[in-house]
DNA sequence: TTTT
DNA sequence: TTTT
């Protein structure tokens, strides 16, 4: 009935960039979240929560956010489920976030390197509004979909649009 | 750095109580959180999100919680890993709680029956607070200890201990 | 940059339907929520926290909420001002909500009495969404538009629209 | 029964650093928080949270914060109110945080200037833990008490302690 | 493996 | 001015 989560965190990884079948964008990445305590043995230690975005945002996101960036991440908790090639139920947690914010514009520190795409945000990120359907931003062919031929199953489908 | 999780659902099953090896409380439930929006097909969804609570708070939830109770969890979204008896690494996600509020008394509604334990809330719950260790309402014999002798695969040890 | 409140309380009073000069539903509400400690006298205190909903959540919780009814709202802090009719300037804080949910059904206890509206939600609540301007449930004629008539200063305006 | 907050924002000020009666240390600053959208007149605009620390939460945020950092704050709103000078009641509403994270550090842009205190957050923020009383990295005597002898009305005394 |  |  009410189901929000916020995280603020680092990117683990550069955010990759997908289509489902039908066109529609999605983004994935995981961010580390330091925990509030050290463990036992006294080393920090941290969550790594993976986050998807959908449309608009999932290309903001793939835009401007890199490994290593601060980043604030709102969303819901959504547990998805599918048969994986040995037959068995696998469960996914992920977060479904609607609203993320770029703690740290492109200059500063982070991983930074190699960012072949756009340098400058425009001004930290919407929330899932606009655009249904594909943005014309990113032309797609058959060849690189990474939905048809990425080798790993497939796992994220029309299906699983959360709106 | 921040991680924050609100959840209000209802409990999929009675919680269920256990000690760790060193005699710490510990519940698990999962609440079952209606998604704001329907499928495709029509149908409405639910995520069904596992909660863990701890000490005092595990012994309060254990006591008042019940299938079908509509409840309001806080905490944080902890993901943690360990080997299965296949050497496969498997990923675990669950919202570790530090507060849980009993949205519906006893009295009312909810799937009741068989409650072999406490009729009366004393008023919500704590945050997480007081007494380390285990709380001695709660007498433990060998046999009964549910990390010794489940038979499944024990996967909550006192190094699972947020704090 | 981000700004997300999530309380549980109890209405104090009915909700109170107004609307705009240009016609926009406006709900106002304040909800007691219990703090989580008693004060140094031992009396339980509450936070009075005002509410303000807009368009179609507005009037379904005109609908729906009632005085005493437990209720779960998520949105922002707003902070606003204006200059009183002494031309001092009063900060006004809010909590614009943009998620509403009912957490107790019409039938169960509350204060229940004189609902002369609706008496079922139909499935707690949207999500800001929908229809701008006017519902047509709900005709207003200039004589009894809270914002022209009721004497007290005009506080809420089409200027405080939240998008 | 629940009341949660979550901002991102900069502050407003250097963070000022005060003492109740009986030496409780006590931290108050304000965050703007950049609204989701722009005004009628397309300006951007923001809400100037009021925000409270205690404790040993409070003397941290007076050392390390200052004005324009951006930082993380999550606590509950409080409302509380005094009768002022004319005899009238007044409305107070504030962020009692117990947590807060320094989203940049000391190094990075900020207004910096003038930081004639420590230059070196030790790691982030606790959350509200502690010593209870006043910390000895902190004289105080008579004549700076802020309680006694800063011509304001006095109006943060020992009953607000939250906990 | 799921709740109302 | 406040709710259960």
């Amino acid at each position: 009935m009410l189901n929000r989560v916020i995280l603020i965190g680092r990117l683990t990884k550069d955010p990759e960039l997908r289509y489902t079948p039908s066109g529609v964008a999605v983004t994935q990445f995981t961010i580390a979240v330091d925990r509030p305590f050290t463990s036992q043995g006294g080393e920090r230690e941290a969550d790594f929560i993976p986050v998807v975005t959908w449309r608009q945002l999932a290309e903001t996101c793939a835009n401007y956010l890199r490994k290593g960036r601060l980043t604030a991440v709102e969303g819901r908790i959504q547990v998805r489920n599918y048969e994986n090639n040995e037959g068995k139920r696998v469960y996914v947690t992920e977060v479904i976030a609607d609203n993320v914010r770029f703690l740290e514009s492109n200059r500063e520190g982070g991983a930074g390197g190699g960012g072949q795409r756009e340098e400058t945000p425009f001004g930290g990120s919407g929330s899932g509004g606009g655009n249904t359907g594909r943005s014309n931003n990113f032309s797609r062919g058959n060849q690189n979909d990474p939905f048809s031929d990425d080798g790993k199953p497939i796992d994220i489908s029309d299906d699983d649009l959360p709106f």
